[in-house]
DNA sequence: ACAAAAGTGTTTTCCATACACCCATGT
DNA sequence: ACATGGGTGTATGGAAAACACTTTTGT
């Protein structure tokens, strides 16, 4: 094959950008504001610039979205999707990514992200393009991920409970676990979170006062944390 | 950002093809017959056209590069290499695949795969682009996904035996395994094999003669089998 | 005192490991 | 007979599930 006769692709990134927030799992929406499927929801992104790696393209939609100086969570590439007639305009290759962050503050009006909505998870409409496809896949790597890497502490805030590590394992998962297993497998995991010298936090209106805990360097369970069947 | 103006992209497939040979994991290659890294070993792989997927492309040039009507083997995605510089000619974007395959017959001379040649996984030389990067996340695919899906049947013939598994599970994790203990864990997750009636092959020159088993339905291994720490 | 939530203990069941043993076959 | 490799049994240690119990706080 010539090396100079190719054909010539549009390369976008899109962001499945969850949150855990009021106890639900959620996801970050645009409404388009251009054609084609103007009006409809849709993931964030963008083309990826001549110079910049798919990656790198994901970083900056990353805070042009949220409206954020810093990301401060997690990032990784879910996947390419590449069907010939996914984009009506033109032939368009698009390489997912899936953003974990802690609650964001809402997109405010006025910025790039005023068009920015959250959307529970378990209640998202049709979406542009194969988007639906996208989010479906990405959201079971979500699930997949929490069992056997200690990602769940993306999703909470610098400082936090064992409690709080379990609710998001119990929204994510959409399941109960017992909280004192739940207890015993963390903190039996080396690396995985780390007591705050004796800092404790109340725990509402009453109630025993908990540890407060910062992530570890741990990456990966082992044994992980099996969802049940 | 205007719709008919955006930065035009090549978009390449390549193709991490892996059998179990020789007691070996085993990685196709190919020399380079152009320019850049010219003589180079690479990843067999091409361009997608403009009116297929990814997906389509590596399957294409799967069969190209092997020589064979049929894959009767697993493909899947791995990831897209996207740095603005890993080809020196133009803008590329690579998406990998990684093809599971039983003992594939040799290469044969004369055909379009007269260049390929299969080269151990643990005595891979320096390759061309960034696909060192690649066969090092696909064989770490590869390795992570034995654990908990039923991949490993990909590498054996239609019809095998327990030991003939395990084998696979020995040389691509580059341990031993206990053979009772892999026995019950085959047997005992339902799906995973399924006996072809009485029907045995001997096992050598002596020894009893070992059941025969087909792939059956099951995909996931739940629960896991997981590799020693 | 009581309610609420953190934190601990205990029992039971199950599974993984290690290793011994039996079975069927060809030389 | 015996070596070889498939197939089975079993004792033991440890983890996981279920659930009772204790501790610490605010009202």
């Amino acid at each position: 094959m010539s090396t100079n006769e190719f054909p010539p692709f549009a390369v976008t990134v899109d962001l499945l950008v969850a949150t855990v927030r009021d106890n639900a799992l959620s996801v970050l929406l645009i409404t388009r504001g251009v054609e084609p499927f103007l009006g409809a929801p849709a993931l964030p992104g963008g083309f990826v610039h001549i110079n910049e790696s798919a990656e790198q393209a994901a970083h900056r939609e990353l805070l042009e979205e949220t409206g954020l100086a810093h990301f401060a969570g997690h990032l990784e590439q879910l996947g390419t999707y590449s069907t010939p007639d996914r984009d009506p305009r033109m032939r368009v290759v698009s390489v997912a990514y899936v953003a974990l962050a802690p609650h964001l503050p809402d997109p405010q009006a006025g910025t790039d992200a005023a068009q920015a909505m959250w959307c529970r998870a378990d209640d998202l409409p049709a979406l542009a393009f194969d988007h639906d496809q996208v989010v479906a896949d990405g959201l079971e790597r979500i699930r997949a991920k929490l069992e056997y890497t200690t990602l769940a502490v993306t999703f909470v805030s610098e400082q936090f409970t064992i409690r709080d590590l379990q609710t998001v394992y119990e929204v994510v998962w959409g399941i109960t676990l017992d909280r004192a297993n739940f207890r015993r497998k963390v903190l039996g995991t080396p690396g995985f979170v780390v007591a705050v010298d004796g800092i404790t936090v109340p725990t509402g209106p009453r109630g025993k006062p908990a540890q407060v805990y910062r992530r570890g360097p741990a990456t990966v369970l082992r044994p992980p944390i099996l969802r049940p069947i």
